[in-house]
DNA sequence: TGACGAACTGACGGGTCAGTCAGTCAGTCG
DNA sequence: CGACTGACTGACTGACCCGTCAGTTCGTCA
């Protein structure tokens, strides 16, 4: 017997609770260190309430850690859905994923590259919304090439270079406890961003 | 009693075929997944002997992850103290770091970026030796500007931002599984140093 | 009202694994 | 030779934790 039909939402509800606490949890302690027990308690059920909605503590991590990225690639998509010149929003874009704010929780996400490297189902997650955000960032350049604001000679190939970028930088920064610090961070994105877009 | 005076050579001996065994398994299997049994079965030993060389599995994972990382600059270092034009020297350096050449064993940084969120001594290792390759990146370009063929700005900058592109490219392709291809990686980074380097 | 099933509990089995410890063995020194 | 030490073994333990399962509660529907 599949699981039938639709969930019923009290059942969704239950387990979005799930998958936030969940979230909770990885964020505290790590994703390696989270015990199903610990999600339990975060909310006061049983560790049977969990395996009850989600089989594995596997799928379990799986799933709590796409809910996270997700909902934080909505709120980008959100923040650059309104008006303002291109140089506003690529502004807006590259603040947001800047080391410092812990908008995408990076953290998490360099945990979540770790995982990937063994767990399929990660992998698959942090590809589909790592790729997610790149793209906002390449739209947003590409838009302000179309209206003449930037002048990239490839506005993809200068998004992923400002991601990947940025991403190094939040390595260095976050894994490494601010040995380069914020304003030097700054400086040297705000930079490359000049070059990129000339 | 603390340990007397110099370990002596066999146990020296002793201790750096652990590493090495450690260091095997971890690319194998992933730090988090690195037993003690398994190192031990690795070289045919008790798993008291490991503890006899190292208090606890920690321990011995943070020795076996720095003596990897340690043994990797030295190579690197080696590699650019040879003669050559700085353009040769640079691209020795850039080609060593890609993605493609698994000369850093760039599974296992991913892996220790994410331990080291939570382990001080992890942390510490990963920060140094980081830093240090970059520290070889900023010389080389030094270098060049010193003789003028290079034209950075600020070659230290340069250097961060180069090494930081290059590990985020890293994460993309080792973590992701390559969605983002070698060509295009190579295209990316090549572009960037011509950015740098004017 | 009574039957039924979905949501939920909490105790438990079973497997894993780090670290311990009593004891062996080979080499060395006096 | 005999005492001693340092390297090493392998069995064991104690803790941890995932996943299961028998049983409870409660809302719903006939």
């Amino acid at each position: 017997m599949e699981k039938s039909e639709e969930p019923g939402p009290a059942v969704e509800k239950r387990r979005i609770q799930i998958l936030e606490a969940t979230c909770t949890v990885m964020r505290k302690q790590g994703i390696a260190a989270t015990r199903v027990g610990d999600v339990a308690k975060c909310l006061g059920i049983s560790t049977g309430l969990v395996h009850y909605h989600f089989d594995t503590k596997d799928e379990l991590l799986a799933a709590a850690f796409r809910h996270a990225a997700e909902k934080e690639l909505e709120a980008l998509r959100l923040l650059v859905n309104t008006d303002g010149t291109p140089r506003e929003l690529l502004d807006i874009v590259v603040d947001n994923f800047f080391p410092a704010s812990d908008f995408p929780s990076w953290r998490l996400w360099i945990e979540g590259w770790a995982v990937a490297l063994r767990s399929e189902s990660f992998r698959r997650t942090v590809m589909e919304l790592d790729e997610a955000w790149i793209e906002v960032l390449a739209d947003t350049l590409t838009d302000g090439v179309a209206s003449g604001d930037f002048a990239c000679v490839n506005p993809r190939d200068s998004a992923w270079r400002l991601a990947c970028l940025i991403e190094g930088l939040a390595i260095q920064q976050v894994a490494h406890g601010g040995v380069i610090n914020d304003v030097e961070t700054r400086r040297l994105v705000a930079d490359a961003v000049e070059a990129e877009i000339g």
